[in-house]
DNA sequence: GCCTATCTATAGACACTCTACATGTAGAAC
DNA sequence: GTTCTACATGTAGAGTGTCTATAGATAGGC
């Protein structure tokens, strides 16, 4: 999930509704993660100071906007390897060998 | 962890101190999953109809063989299209170019 | 006798996700 | 003018599963 976010972020600062919605795009209408799991987990990553925010108002509205610190981008690059990594390592036990 | 589980089975039952050290072997060394996570887990999908068990005795200890059944067969299958459907689905989040 | 490897198993802590709830604005539909 | 949908944020509590730590037991090497 945290990989997810802060890559979500990664090109330009969005705000929660955003984030969910850039969610669904990007995965082709597959992902659809509830507020109860994307708010408190931009407050996480907030905390770890992966995030940061800023309240704004548009049109009457009122937006929290968070965008990638550097620690984010730095974090968001060990998520992505660590990704990889893992989803080779599923893959080599899930997937039948067609090298033996 | 239940796929993983299912697919160790897939060729030869095995008791659970042979399936972690398969998972090791598989993932090259890398996958290490505790016995706290192996043993209860395996109760789990036996409790589904997945898995099959029987207690032997080899060389004075008890061993219990967990094999596949039929149910877990169609378990793994689909816990395999699952985890090709999630993986694609991360990766076109975490890394858009290559899933565009 | 002691240590390591083999073998199974449970209890409790821990972390995260999901459901459901709670609140409020803006604009379109009727 | 009221109702519905979309926008927007947030919390509480349930549920699920993994990990750590612990426990007991046999076999074989040193």
């Amino acid at each position: 999930m945290d990989a997810l976010l802060l890559s979500v972020l990664e090109a330009e600062p969005l705000h929660g509704y955003a984030i969910i919605e850039a969610l669904q795009a990007r995965s082709g209408g597959v992902l659809n993660v509830p507020t109860g799991t994307v708010y408190p987990a931009l407050r996480r990553l907030e905390q770890a100071g992966y995030l940061a925010s800023e309240w704004a108002t548009v049109g009457g509205r009122k937006r929290r906007t968070y965008r990638l610190t550097s620690a984010g981008r730095t974090a968001l690059a060990g998520e992505r390897s660590a990704w990889r990594e893992f989803a080779t390592t599923i893959a080599s036990v899930l997937e039948p060998r067609t090298a033996e």
